[in-house]
DNA sequence: GTCTATAATACGATAGAC
DNA sequence: GTCTATCGTATTATAGAC
């Protein structure tokens, strides 16, 4: 037996929520593999063995998609750094961890770009007020990275510096991903860690 | 009185050739500016002030329009390279030169991204053979970036220096994109431009 | 809540007159 | 070489039966 107590939408059961989540899973694997504009109502309605129709029962607009599949990412973000915050207790080890994540994800970036870099630039091009919605993903990581390198003993640039760490990884991504280049996301992995150890501080 | 004694289809005089030359041009800006599957056969009629039609005499599909787009974009890049070769003698002045790129082109950039990256991103989801085709855009920057960090004296680690400058590069772009923070090239190209003084041999 | 049928539009591409 | 008219398809979205 299935006990929901909380709902996205008053009207709708468990049965239909279950539905919903599943439309944003597939949405959400299928605008990263194929991006948002090149893929349809037809591709989410094949992946998920949802007929087409149905999806206009939870969402009004294709837009509205692309919403909650951002909200459920930010969700996910969250939730994954929180982890991080119980796994490490030092901040470099925090911020090493945060590299990491090059090394974890290459296959796919090679392949597929990053998630949120792909579809920001995506976005960026000719449909900025969904794309200042999709900069949500980066501020989670952006807020959680000032706290890591004020707590290494920089409050002061600490911003900078987090806009620096997703910059390089950002780069290394578009790079590997145009080349498809496993060995320069090993590599470049490397260089970041190494980069990371040379911010700490010994007094 | 125009002579033109080089023409990319035999059956092609002046005025066709000029007309060719101008759709590519059109077509140039609005697949940088829209994304080139955003942009439609209507949007570069329109911008053209040429009939959707005839572009089926210039060009057989609109893949082949993004084709010609990327052989006038390795061409200029080319041209642009060979004016730095004039401009500078030393190899440092010149990957300076390079990386004041981001400066240049900073308003561009953040508005729309890089003109490489983002097509590349774009056709790296599921235009993989077009892709392949956009990497030779990037091709040409390394080939000339090899050259000038062998000149300085990195010889065996000229390519993965080249590729570590296009990626920070590449990065910085993304994120004044996504967060349309000019201030973030601004302070990058100087650290960019500190790093390539740092790699000055004395001997 | 679920599903089918279909509207309304935009797209890339073709045919053929001039 | 130039231009118009149009085909066939794919798209987002809606209407309405169940």
């Amino acid at each position: 037996m299935v006990i929901k107590t909380t709902r996205s939408n008053e009207a709708m059961g468990a049965k239909g929520e279950a539905n919903r989540q599943h439309i944003v899973d597939v949405a959400d694997n299928l605008f990263y593999q194929k991006g948002y504009n090149q893929t349809s109502f037809t591709d989410i309605a094949e992946a998920s063995e949802i007929p087409r129709g149905n999806f206009y029962y939870y969402f009004k607009t294709k837009d509205e998609i692309l919403l909650a599949v951002i909200e459920h990412r930010v969700v996910m973000i969250r939730s994954m750094l929180q982890t991080w915050d119980q796994e490490f207790t030092t901040p470099l080890d925090k911020l090493k961890r945060f590299a990491h994540i090059l090394r974890v994800e290459g296959q796919d970036v090679c392949q597929f770009g990053c998630p949120l870099g792909s579809l920001t630039i995506e976005l960026g091009k000719a449909q900025q007020e969904l794309q200042s919605q999709a900069k949500g993903m980066f501020d989670v990581f952006r807020e959680w990275l000032v706290k890591q390198f004020s707590d290494l003993g920089y409050p002061d640039n600490a911003n900078h510096l987090a806009m620096q760490l997703m910059s390089r990884i950002q780069g290394i991504v578009v790079m590997a991903h145009a080349y498809n280049d496993p060995a320069f996301i090993e590599t470049s992995a490397n260089e970041i860690e190494s980069w990371i150890d040379s911010l700490k501080k010994t007094n």
